[in-house]
DNA sequence: GATGAATGAGTGTTCATTCAT
DNA sequence: TATGAATGAACACTCATTCAT
């Protein structure tokens, strides 16, 4: 790479740096472009050079944060079979970013269809690897039949539940980790046999 | 109540009927003030004759309907104390007005604080319900030993869930009919012994 | 009509009077909405209160002024039928808002097809009374029999010519009556028989 | 000429060929310099290398463009005398590049000054064959006594006329072939004793 | 000579709120 | 009490031109 490029991949990624932090302060829905530029330390017309409009640097945003995250849960997941100790460093994981995923809780309802859909695309991935590790359980007899979809949307959506009202639960600090062993104790209670 | 008076109701509720139609179809967060108005067939301007602003008129229609709904909860529990009955009769009530509380859902985490806190009271007090009936159940042996607390989160932030995402779950219809029974068997299975 | 709506026409007019100004001196195209409402001298917002957007101002600015023009053609074609009377009056009336046809010559090829039709309807319109005329006079044998749309167009695009390279043909002053005799002397030449 | 002289030369005849490509499909003034360059395959700042701004980059496709059509001209009219096939063969010319003259009747009139009357010098130059064409004509007493400059700008404001309006005169194929036969037949009318 | 990333002023349009009528 | 015209800051996005590489 280029000096040229070096630059490009260095404004590019001081923006994405810029819009995280908003992002995660405040949403992006209700920030304008233009304070995203100003954090950045660039022309508010130079992020339009990087990404075509606005949605476009939201999805890219997210894409890099979600990529980071479902990568480090693949891991996670070869690395150990007990369902605890996966939603054990799970959580760990969101925790590690709340801030981030709290956002994201909160203003995914009201994104446009399309960013929508991606979004939960990558929560499905994320779906899948639990739904996998959870029927090797049943099949070995140690959870008990269930119906794993909707066991998962319980899950998820206690967390998203958590993240999204987040203020509301916690002053300051971190929801994840003061419900992180209610979560754990009330989801291996709907997997014990 | 004098006539001016009484016509001033009929304003407010003109207003309020307006809001809430306006509410359920798109939300009120991205609805301009001047569209309530000409819905309500009102002047633009009367509208903060009755509201001191955009936020108080969210308020207003928020709490007349959960005052509603929490009132068709009380008599409900009043009726039986089967867990399973009254959750089945909650979520009846909540398919009832699903494009409110959808919503609702979606909105809520971007409301500022008073106005979430407002209506987080609302949600605790039915919360206030289940926590009873479940704690009896648990005295009487019915029901495990469980922290009722998170038991709850993991309902509410489960049907939120569904609520806020729903035109992800369907495409048309009603999420909360489409995923009755699969709520209600988690639930139970959390509760038993 | 009440305070209320005279005053709001006024607003109206302040803001057509400043964007016929604008028109005349530099062409609307090209001018910012800004500027309009600067010089009609009130808020910017306030412009898109009396039209929904620039173009509908664009329309009934241009409306206001051909309908003006026209019903003096009406006028004068009821009063005489000799074609050179009625073209000299013509190009005293174009002579007396001649910065404002001389405008609408330079930009009528770049409107929008909508607005462009819109337009060259009120020319057909004007055509229409010279072609009357001038059949009558073929009729009665004074004219050459001749296609009369090819000649009306000659007449036409020439007039057009003048007034969208006003600023060639002279430095200041009227080019409409510089060349005042010449295109009666030509479009003359032309029904001659 | 050196090879860097020839590359050079290379570029810069890309970039007018490039020009002239989107000049005649949707003009140049609402064109981006960007697109012109990417159509011409070279970065966008070369463009200000061979040219100090757009307005150069117009100045020279159209100089370039009059001063071909001018030579064939030229040529045209030591052929014949006859006025009648000069014009015909001149609106065959032009039928030849239509798309290049529509545009071009569409934006001169908002050109800025200087770039304006370079074009128009250029068709001065035109108007000066057909002059001495037709003067000699009138001393021959083959044609009428009559002001030949009123008389061309007669013809060179109708075919403007027809040109700068082209789409609304035909909706696809070439306006000047359409009215071909009625400018010559209106033009020599005009010229007849 | 060529590149292409960066600039920043400028665009049409929206909207919660105010206030004279 | 009700009206609705007016406000003006805010928004996402564009583009001719510059200049370090």
């Amino acid at each position: 790479m280029n000096k040229r490029q070096a630059q490009k991949q260095i404004t590019r990624e001081k923006i994405i740096t810029a819009a995280k932090q908003i992002f995660i302060e405040k949403g992006i829905i209700n920030t304008a472009t233009a304070q995203i530029a100003e954090l950045a330390g660039i022309a508010h017309g130079t992020l339009f050079l990087h990404f075509p409009n606005k949605d476009a640097l939201v999805i890219e945003l997210l894409d890099v944060e979600l990529i980071k995250f479902s990568d480090n849960i693949k891991q996670l997941i070869l690395e150990t079979s007990d369902i605890d100790k996966i939603l054990d460093q799970y959580l760990n994981l969101i925790q590690a970013e709340e801030g981030f995923f709290s956002s994201l809780a909160r203003e995914l309802p009201n994104y446009k269809d399309e960013l929508r859909r991606k979004i939960l695309f990558r929560e499905s991935l994320m779906r899948e690897h639990f739904h996998q590790v959870i029927e090797k359980g049943i099949e070995q007899n140690i959870y008990t039949q269930i119906d794993i979809p909707s066991a998962l949307t319980f899950l998820f959506g206690t967390i998203n539940y958590y993240l999204s009202l987040k203020s509301s639960f916690v002053h300051q600090g971190s929801v994840i980790e003061k419900f992180h062993e209610q979560i754990i104790d009330i989801f291996m209670k709907i997997l014990k046999k």
